[in-house]
DNA sequence: CGATAATTTGACCGCTTGGTAAAACATTAC
DNA sequence: GTAATGTTTTACCAAGCGGTCAAATTATCG
């Protein structure tokens, strides 16, 4: 007679840790092709291997799965910026923050998608994380790149619209993926268009930002 | 006793395009909301004014409205790269064709978020106008952007790359729209931000694309 | 006016959905 | 062993969904 539902003990058991992975996994899937409205408990309880009230007994309701999903991933996709380092060189950071982007965008794009998804939808869940933990981490490294400008290492220019357009273009590549591949066709076989993608980008934004002594 | 459907006379009632018009606007508002799926005709008809069966009666399904959006929507978006003239100076063509992509995401995000949608969630309704008549128009200006290159008038690079950073780099203001509000925090009243997105986005293009004579 | 066609409504249907209840089954602790 | 706890299943429900139907209402036209 389990009045449980997990949490309730402290020690979760091997199983549960394994199931609740399982879950987590097949619900990636699920929202980041759907949506969340578009998700169905069914379709994850599917694509997990087990019926729906087990699914349930680990995550009590739909919502309770994307924001676990949506934390983790909050959490991991800020990790390039927050690598972002004051000290180092401007043109080798922000080229390997684009490739560290990118890389993201090829390895996780569900990751990507989902949390894309959330976004265009008004951010319902995570508006708050995105007003706080968030626009402090951007604020801060807006800093630092303001301050390479003062000091003349890159050009002038808006670090939040800088860091806006790398986002974008990055992220381009895992939330519009179809539209990439059929416009690129299919003789694009396979991960080149990430690389092509990487030297597009490193050129567009080094050269873009290279200091003007003008 | 109307057989009827709207179509079945060839020629419309002005009653009947004012009520299509009514519908289409609510839909574009809920369906850029909430997605396909998350969108409920109660929702549309509501916004729009009518009862359900009423609006059934000017469209059949849900999807039928979703269709005639996209088929709309698809068109005008391609409208700016459609004017990309091969005879044009390039850097004025290209600062105009960001112009007026980022004038889209501020005039019509909701459009912008519909195609976004669609695309995210695997593009099912369109895949055929993404691989024919996207990817020819893409095709026909990526040629124009080559030539240029070829004979130094910009920066050698990947046309293809070139459009996709175009396109997310100015939809993003749309498309992420929560987002960047809360990034820039409300102290950015009113829609400075698409100057100076502007003003960022011009600079990146124009400098990262000049010709090098190296 | 009356007749005919166009529009709107309310009642309804079958299916899917998120979620529950309770009992059957499995595992662990002693 | 057996008792307690943890897990899974079967059966189910109430609400929401896309969509239909037939009757009621309104507009149009001679």
């Amino acid at each position: 007679m389990a009045i449980p539902r997990a949490a309730k003990t402290q020690r979760r058991t091997r199983i549960q840790e394994e199931k609740e992975e399982r879950i987590l996994e097949a619900a990636l899937d699920v929202f980041s092709q759907n949506g969340f409205r578009g998700a169905t408990i069914d379709q994850i309880a599917d694509a997990a291997g087990m019926s729906k009230p087990n699914l349930l007994y680990y995550f009590r309701t739909k919502e309770a799965i994307h924001r676990h999903l949506i934390d983790r991933v909050l959490f991991t996709w800020l990790e390039p910026l927050r690598a972002f380092d004051a000290e180092g060189n401007p043109e080798s950071e922000i080229r390997s923050y684009i490739r560290r982007k990118l890389e993201m965008a090829r390895d996780f794009p569900r990751e990507s998608r989902l949390f894309a998804n959330e976004v265009l939808q008004g951010a319902p869940h995570i508006e708050d994380e995105l007003k706080g933990p968030l626009k402090e981490l951007v604020d801060e490294k807006a800093e630092v790149i303001r301050a390479w400008a003062r000091s003349g290492k890159i050009a002038k220019c808006d670090p939040y619209h800088l860091i806006f357009s790398i986002w974008s273009t990055t992220q381009h590549y895992a939330d519009f993926d179809v539209q990439v591949r059929a416009v690129l066709g299919q003789d694009y076989a396979g991960e080149g268009r990430f690389e092509d993608a990487a030297r597009f980008l490193e050129q567009l934004f080094i050269d873009g930002l290279r200091a003007r002594n003008a």
